[in-house]
DNA sequence: ACCCGGAAGTTGTCCCTACAACCATGTGTG
DNA sequence: CACACATGGTTGTAGGGACAACTTCCGGGT
């Protein structure tokens, strides 16, 4: 465990990384919770099932899209379907298997909530940062996200958002 | 209300910057929780007193330069003196305000959390990044945290790690 | 048919965080 | 001096996440 501390670059660029994932979770959580009572998670839950051609997904994969552990997603879904905005249901073919469906309920409360959303995604990260920033971030993203996802499981999830990187 | 949705590059960048947020705080804080029983948090409570003079802060300040709130702290400081890691004072000049200051054994804990940690960092950030990516995730994160950092609090905080764009 | 390992989910528990209410002290203004 | 208001901090509580243990079920080997 013998590791060279960072320099002034390495450091001036992780401080200001780690203050902002300090930050940024909970402005965007705030905004949702406040405009309507959905968790940020909870959203992306929501935006995934609602992206399914079926509207529905099976927990394991609802967790990959997610990058969540499948504990914390079974707790998720079982308080939101005491809310009525998901529903789970057996999978017949495979029984050990849950299907994450998105009700209409749930899909009415992601549309409404969507503009705030986007309205505030660009409040604080989208519109602030240049054209060229942005491709630099999705770069840089993914590349911390590769050494990160060892498993392998998110990559099925930002695949489909193909951009200028991809 | 009436926000344009986002673009296929906009979006791309979101969705990974998303990600990332789910996922890298969890793998730094594992890491730390595993190694050194220390919280994410708790190591740049630990840190910032460290490098203070006089190895103590205000509890006001202490929260700007971590980027917390204030009743974060409060819970997370009296935590860490019931383990012994910093102690707190009333302030004499101002008896409304009180001290943090860092233990002995706070000081080794950190400074046996240092090395695994700083190895994580490079491991799953800094390292992973060509120089160029590094300059230009300062540029980026700055811009964000100007937008969302309203009160200019944690300015303080990582003006001192300036580096390259400082 | 049986057994064993692994996969899919659920549940329980503990810790951490956010939010709001609250107390005490300082500061400015008439 | 008295008042209102702001500042610094603590506490209570409710809710979310991490981790480990457990159950059920599939599949492959013998």
């Amino acid at each position: 465990m013998d590791v060279p501390w960072l320099d002034r670059i390495q450091l001036a660029a992780w401080v200001r990384v780690a203050a902002l994932l300090e930050v940024l979770p909970g402005t965007l959580d705030g905004q949702l919770r406040r405009d309507a009572d959905v968790t940020l998670f909870e959203y992306f839950v929501l935006a995934m099932l609602s992206e399914s051609p079926s509207r529905s997904l099976r927990m394991s994969e609802l967790a990959a899209q997610t990058s969540a552990t499948l504990p914390r997603l079974s707790h998720v879904v079982k308080r939101m379907e005491s809310r009525g905005l998901v529903e789970r249901r057996p999978d017949p073919d495979d029984r050990r298997a849950t299907t994450c469906v998105l009700t209409d309920g749930g899909l009415a409360r992601i549309e409404e909530a969507a503009p705030g959303h986007v309205a505030a995604v660009r409040e604080h990260v989208v519109d602030v940062l240049t054209p060229e920033q942005l491709t630099q971030l999705t770069g840089i993203a993914d590349a911390l996200l590769r050494s990160l996802d060892t498993s392998g499981g998110m990559a099925a999830m930002y695949r489909r958002y193909d951009g200028a990187a991809g």
